[in-house]
DNA sequence: AGAATGTCTGGCGTA
DNA sequence: GTACGCCAGACA
């Protein structure tokens, strides 16, 4: 195949054009792939069923109670994903479905998933469990809270439980004497006992302290929830999050309720075991007597027994949860401690069975998933209400939490999610919040001299621009611009394309980079406009925009686990995702010192600096998407070429082939070429969705809407590499994270994920062994847990290592110099 | 009436 | 080719 049959395709309608060898068998190998989920990818190279367009899209966009039909393709491999109807007595303990599978993993490594931990109850539950819980609950009602109130309360509960089965009516009812009955009690009683619906733990007396460690101990769930200084909590979307955190309201569950019963909608909060709100404050004063620090250490006791506890850990957004506890305890290494947190967070459960779903608030997430008989109580404002009806809220609205959670957990088995959400999600949390933690050193200095430099030229640039269209106005103004341009200089007239890009509603035309670019020749103007647009680009975004997110010359980025539909991350505050890979050249200012036609280089990466005694070390996935291409496509010719020139680079080697000549007289453009006709080819290509059971749901489209199928089609095709990618760096991410939490000696922090890249900070000293390990995990991962899933095409990973993210070199390099 | 605010869009950086 | 975030201008 030659070049030249796709060098004309850039920057045209692919659509429209023949499409290469390769690029007809990737489409062909795409068009008859099945289904590819977590069950059968590791299948679907070896089996390629024919199957039709309409029936693998009809059971993509098949959705909730239809999809049973997804059950039934693939009726064995739903390990712990039982399906909601099944009564069955398990005789294995709860978490036996997701252990069983990964111990296979976890005899092969010493790296611990959380996922061994995530003890959340099972659907199959046995009656006789059920009873022992019941009876444990009572015992440890009678034994810790001796109160005759709650041993009556719990047999009513009791009797509540053995008839609701038969008498669904019964439930409002039920539903109505118990909270009545619970505030009567709660109410009663004076405030160093648990008697409250929140209970202050800085006025506990010593025994009620044990028995607070004890319960939490015990605790078959906990349900957490940050609180904020104006009083409200994350489970109430308040206006901006201005106000900081002080302190934690946490519900200790001493029993857990069934999943079984869950399902058929007949608990109620009446039912459930009510459990014990206590309130944690963390907000550090600034007097520190005796009893505060005192206090502290208990606090700090109760937060790492939450940490540390067996049970699974109930909040809405966990990661900001981790995040906060660990600045409680100060930034001494305490972060190894929640390497294996599990956190199950509702808003991860709903989006991996939603992701376009943006980011719902509890209520959203409350009013989608739980019945109408649930609603988010929201204190009035903050003076009119008691701090006792307040306090109720917060008890009750952790109670739905607790239920919405639940009901989630059950959904994400249902979906098949269930096995990605703990394998991959969960343990992604307190990686996230340690990274949130972490702070990136910014050379400010050089900083704020860039950005003068950067105004001047500017500056500069906009005079000219004046001066050239002969009048002034606002360059940043496409409207402006355009009237300039088209009504003024009539510059689309003489354009030798025949029809420019319109825009808009009014389709007016554009202004892009492409017109100006096709414009230059013919006038001044659009080259001075693009380079001013260049450049204003760079200063306000990664110049004057990071500035403005520094705090005490660090940033440090927010990462949103669901902020993409494709499973990916993504970054801000600063997006240090976006931040400018490439250098730009400026002439120099004519006002700024130096010689005349001196030009300064501008590299936004650059800016960013390894702190004292570190080292930035970069881990780089190469070219992981075409590699899962080849793996899921099967395509044979693909896989040859990885795995014979696995020692070159696989776009110089494919420029190589294409434009028939010798690997040294390939250049950087050529390479560059290659690799955008090489993902337009990837992504404009064929059909399916999905990978370790992520889905996206799909709009269904007419078959004879031939363009929006082909759109519909490119998006499942990118989901599906994009996605695929996304979880093998998730992987990388939670592999090396673990083996750093357990090592004894090493101290490596994980600073950021650029997609196929992955940012370090290593103390100097510990560069070779850490970047071993990096490697080793990275490059292990073609074997994902179990034989099945063993990725066709070896995975390759480049190490390369700096003082500064701008000036990474090769890891030999860097090793040698230093 | 003019100022301030929120939402949308075009354009462009990253992968 | 898609999918992100951010900025500035336009407009309600």
């Amino acid at each position: 195949m030659k070049m030249e049959n796709c060098e004309t395709c850039v920057g045209f309608d692919l659509s429209k054009i023949p499409l290469s060898s390769i690029a007809q068998k990737i489409m062909c190998a795409l068009h008859s792939g099945d289904l590819v989920d977590s069950k059968n990818w590791g299948e679907s190279t070896k089996i390629v069923k024919p199957i039709s367009t309409s029936s693998v899209k009809d059971s993509v966009i098949l959705k909730d109670g239809k999809n049973q039909s997804l059950e039934k393709k693939n009726p064995k491999s739903l390990t712990g994903q039982t399906s909601r109807g099944s009564t069955k007595p398990s005789p294995h303990s709860s978490s036996t479905g997701l252990t069983g599978q990964l111990s296979a993993d976890q005899k092969q490594k010493n790296i611990s998933l959380a996922s061994s931990r995530c003890s959340v109850p099972h659907c199959d539950q046995e009656a006789s469990d059920l009873q022992k819980m019941e009876h444990k609950k009572k015992h440890f009602l009678n034994e810790n809270i001796n109160n005759e109130n709650k041993e009556s309360m719990n047999l009513k509960r009791k009797h509540i439980m053995y008839s609701n089965s038969s008498e669904k009516t019964n439930k409002y009812l039920a539903l109505e004497e118990n909270a009545g009955e619970v505030k009567a009690q709660l109410n009663s009683g004076d405030s160093r006992t648990f008697k409250k619906y929140l209970c202050d733990i800085r006025y506990l007396d010593d025994q009620s302290k044990n028995q607070l460690m004890e319960m939490l101990k015990q605790a078959a769930a906990l349900v957490v929830t940050l609180m904020y200084k104006d009083g409200s909590t994350q489970l109430i979307a308040n206006q901006a999050q201005t106000s900081s955190v002080k302190g934690i309201v946490m519900l200790l569950k001493s029993q857990v309720d069934n999943l079984e019963t869950l399902a058929c909608g007949a608990l109620e909060v009446g039912f459930m075991s009510q459990g014990q709100c206590v309130y944690i404050h963390i907000e550090l004063s600034s007097l520190w007597s005796q009893e505060q620090e005192a206090y502290h250490l208990f606090a700090r006791n109760v937060l790492f027994q939450t940490l540390k506890c067996k049970c699974p850990v109930i909040c809405f957004n966990a990661k900001d949860f981790v995040r906060i506890v660990l600045q409680f305890f100060g930034d001494d290494g305490s972060w190894k401690h929640v390497a294996d947190f599990v956190g199950l967070d509702p808003r991860i459960a709903a989006w991996l069975i939603d992701p376009s779903d943006g980011t719902p608030s509890f209520e959203d997430l409350v009013a989608k998933h739980l019945e109408k008989s649930f609603s988010v109580k929201v204190s009035s404002t903050c003076g009119n209400s008691s701090s006792n009806i307040k306090n109720k809220n917060i008890y009750m609205n952790l109670n739905t939490l607790y239920r919405l959670t639940m009901d989630l957990c059950s959904k994400l088995k249902v979906h098949g999610l269930w096995q990605l959400f703990c394998t991959l999600e969960i343990p992604l949390i307190p990686i996230l919040a340690v990274m949130e933690n972490h702070k990136i050193q910014v050379n400010k200095e050089e900083m704020e001299r860039t950005s003068t430099l950067l105004g001047a030229r500017l500056k500069e640039l906009e005079q000219q621009a004046h001066f050239i269209a002969g009048e002034r106005f606002l360059i940043m103004s496409n409207n402006q611009l355009r009237e300039i341009l088209f009504g003024k200089l009539k510059l689309h007239l003489l354009s030798p394309r025949k029809s420019l890009p319109k825009t808009g509603p009014q389709q007016h035309l554009s202004t892009s980079e492409a017109v100006l670019s096709s414009l230059q020749d013919l006038h001044p103007l659009p080259k001075t406009i693009l380079e001013y647009r260049h450049i204003h680009k760079i200063k306000s975004t990664f110049i004057d925009g990071l500035l403005a997110c520094m705090k005490k010359g660090s940033i440090s980025s927010k990462w949103n686990q669901t902020g993409t539909v494709t499973g990916r991350l993504s970054a801000t505050h600063p997006n240090i995702q976006g931040i400018s890979k490439h250098s730009i050249q400026i002439a120099k200012p004519l006002n700024f010192k130096g010689k005349e036609d001196e030009t300064f280089t501008i590299s936004p990466r650059t800016l960013l600096v390894s702190s004292r005694g570190h080292i930035f070390l970069a881990a780089d996935f190469s070219q992981i998407e075409l590699r899962i291409l080849a793996h899921l496509s099967g395509d044979p010719e693909l896989l040859k070429l990885f795995q014979e020139s696995e020692r070159d680079d696989v776009f110089s080697t494919l420029a190589s082939q294409w434009k028939d000549i010798p690997m040294e007289h390939v250049t950087y453009a050529d390479r560059e070429q290659t690799k955008k006709v090489v993902y337009s080819v990837v992504y404009g290509a064929g059909y399916v969705a999905s990978i370790m059971g992520r889905r996206r749901p799909l709009p269904r489209i007419h078959a004879r809407d031939q363009q929006l199928r082909a759109q519909a089609e490119r998006q499942a095709v990118n989901f599906m590499v994009q996605g695929s990618a996304a979880d093998l760096c998730k992987m990388a991410m939670i592999r090396i994270f673990s083996a750093v939490a357990t090592s004894p000696t090493l101290t490596a922090r994980l600073v950021a994920q650029i997609h196929d890249e992955l940012l370090f900070e290593v103390e100097d000293t510990q560069v070779p062994e850490f970047a071993a390990l990096v490697r080793g995990t990275m490059e292990s991962l073609q074997r994902i847990q179990d034989p099945e899933l063993q990725l066709q095409v070896p995975l390759k990973v480049s190490l390369s290592a700096g003082r500064s993210w701008g000036h990474l070199v090769p890891l030999q390099e860097a090793l040698g110099s230093a």
